[in-house]
RNA sequence: CGGAGUAUAGCGCAGUCUGGUAGCGUACCAUGUUCGGAACGUGGGGGUCGCAGGUUCGAAUCCUGCUACUCCGACCA
C-alpha cells in the first residue's frame, strides 16, 4: 500500500511539475545554525555528532538542505521557477509517539520546496501544489478537506492543512457540509492555466481545525443544517513562507533587472507513513479493511474454495493467467483452509473484489465474484470472470479521469 | 515529565483479593469425519508467570526496587 501511496504522489507531484530527488536524512548542524533553527528546535531534534565530533542531526525537514543545495546550484530567475520534492524519512523526537504509524518518530514524507523569483510566481506554484493535492487525496480515495492552518515554526502567512475525517482523528475540525461533496479537477486541469479559481471555490466556504477556529464566524457564514464538527486526520500541509530562509542562507537570483534578490518559497508534506493508518480508519467495517482499488495491495483475491481438487485448481490458474496478463493484481488462496476461513481473511485484509471458484460453480460453469466495499455479489461465467473483473477494477483506478 | 493501567504458552485472556508449584480460548502437531462464510471428534507438544531482591516450609499470588508497553495531558505530518 505503501508503495502504491507513493506511486500516486509522485505522478500527481510530476504532473503539476514538481522534479524528483533525494535528500539524506543526516544533516550537519551548522546549515541549521545559519537559518537560526538549531536553538530554536526544541528535544524533538535528534542531535548526534559524527567521528570528527561534528554536530550533526537526524533532519526533522529539509528546509536548510534544499535552500543549500538551491544556493549552490542556481544562479539566475531564467532557471525559475523550480519545484523540487523527494520522499524520504524523517526523524522527529516526539513527547508521546502513538497510534502505530500515525504518529511515530520516524516517519516517511513527501516534501516539496519551491523556489520563484516573487511572491505573485510563489503563489502560483502554491496554487498548483493545493490543486495537486486534491487530486492526490482523490485518486486515493480519500475525500481530504483543506482549512486553514497556522503556520507553526516554519512560519509564513498562507498555508492549509488537509484533514481526512474519521471519529479517531486527533483534532476536532468544523466545515461546511457542501466542502464533502466538492468536484475534483480533472486528470487534464491545466497547471499552466489560472488556478485561482479552483482555489478560490475550495477555498470559499468555511472550513477550520479547532486551533483556527472562530466560532463566531462558523455560526454566522455556515447554515446550521450544513455544519459540520467532526474529528480528523491532518494527511497533508501546504506553506508558503517567502524569503525566511532564502534570506537566512543567502540564497539570491539574479534578478531581469541584474540585482541580486532572494526567492520566494513554499514546502508542501504530505505524511505517507500516516496516509496508510488514515485509509484504514477511512474505509474499515467489523469485518476487517475495505481498500480502495488504488492503494489496495491486490486488485483481487482469487479463493480457491478446494485447492487440491483438479479441475478446481485447473480452473484457478487458469484464471490467475489470465488476469495477471490483463495487467490485473492477484493475490491466489491456494491453501488448505475451509472455504469460511478463506472468506473471512479475504474481507479481513481487505481485497477489493474476490473471485470464488469452487467444486459447485466449476460444475455449472460459473465463478462468484464479491464486490468487499459494497457486500455485493455477482455470478460470471468463467469464461468471462476476467473480463469482468478488469472492467471492474480499471475505473477505479483513478488513474485516468 | 505529570496522571492511570498492563506484563502468565505464538496470539487473546483467567488465576493474584483469600500463598500450596498454572489454566481457558485460539494457533500448532497427529489422526478420522467434514468441505460455499473462520466445521467437529480423539490424541499430543509448548510457559525460568517482565526483571532483581525479600517474607515464607512453600510465591504467578504478599512486600521492596527496577524495566517495558498501552492510554490521558503538554508536542506535531
Amino acid at each position: 500500500m505503501l508503495r502504491k501511496v507513493q506511486a500516486i504522489i509522485e505522478e500527481e507531484q510530476n504532473r503539476a511539475g514538481a522534479i524528483e530527488m533525494l535528500m539524506p536524512t543526516i544533516q550537519p548542524a551548522d546549515l541549521w545554525r545559519e537559518s537560526g533553527r538549531y536553538d530554536a528546535y526544541g528535544r524533538e531534534m535528534l542531535r548526534i555528532k559524527d567521528r570528527h565530533d561534528r554536530d550533526m542531526l537526524f533532519g526533522p525537514t529539509n528546509e536548510e538542505v534544499i535552500t543549500d543545495i538551491f544556493r549552490k546550484s542556481v544562479r539566475s530567475y531564467k532557471q525559475l521557477p523550480l519545484n523540487l520534492y523527494h520522499i524520504q524519512w524523517k526523524f522527529r523526537d516526539e513527547i508521546r509517539p502513538r497510534f502505530g504509524t500515525m504518529r511515530s518518530r520516524e516517519f516517511l514524507m513527501k516534501d516539496a520546496y519551491s523556489f520563484d523569483l516573487n511572491k505573485q510566481e510563489a503563489r502560483r506554484t502554491y496554487y498548483k501544489m493545493f490543486v495537486s493535492y486534491l487530486r492526490t487525496y482523490f485518486r486515493m480515495g480519500l475525500t481530504a478537506i483543506p482549512m486553514k492552518a497556522e503556520t507553526g515554526p516554519i512560519g509564513g502567512d498562507l498555508s492549509h492543512e488537509f484533514i481526512v475525517l474519521a471519529d479517531t482523528g486527533e483534532s476536532g475540525v468544523f466545515c461546511h457540509a457542501d466542502m464533502l461533496e466538492k468536484a475534483i479537477p480533472p486528470i487534464d486541469v491545466d497547471y499552466e492555466g489560472d488556478l485561482s479559481p479552483i482555489v478560490d471555490d475550495w477555498t470559499s466556504l468555511y472550513a477550520a481545525t479547532e486551533d483556527m477556529i472562530d466560532m463566531e464566524e462558523f455560526e454566522r457564514d455556515v447554515p446550521q443544517d450544513k455544519r459540520v464538527a467532526a474529528r480528523g486526520i491532518e494527511v497533508g500541509q501546504v506553506f508558503y513562507f517567502g524569503t525566511k530562509y532564502s534570506e537566512a542562507l543567502n540564497a539570491q537570483v539574479t534578478g531581469p533587472d541584474g540585482k541580486e534578490v532572494a526567492v520566494h518559497s513554499g514546502s508542501y508534506g504530505i505524511g505517507l507513513t500516516r496516509i496508510v493508518p488514515a485509509l484504514i480508519e477511512a474505509f474499515h467495517d467489523e469485518d476487517g479493511i475495505k481498500w480502495p482499488v488504488s492503494v489496495a495491495p491486490f486488485e483481487v483475491a482469487l479463493l480457491n474454495l478446494k485447492s487440491g481438487e483438479g479441475s478446481c485448481d485447473d480452473v484457478c490458474e487458469s484464471l490467475y493467467a489470465q488476469l495477471n496478463n490483463g495487467g490485473i493484481d492477484v493475490l491466489y488462496d491456494d491453501t488448505s483452509e475451509g472455504a469460511g476461513a478463506k472468506f473471512s481473511t479475504a474481507d479481513l485484509i481487505g481485497i477489493p473484489f474476490q473471485l470464488i471458484i469452487g467444486p459447485r460453480g466449476v460444475k455449472s460453469g460459473e465463478a462468484e465474484i464479491k464486490h468487499r466495499r459494497t457486500g455485493e455479489r455477482e455470478s460470471v461465467p468463467l469464461e468471462g470472470a476476467a473480463a469482468r473483473l478488469s472492467a471492474l477494477i480499471k475505473p477505479e483506478r483513478r488513474d485516468k479521469i
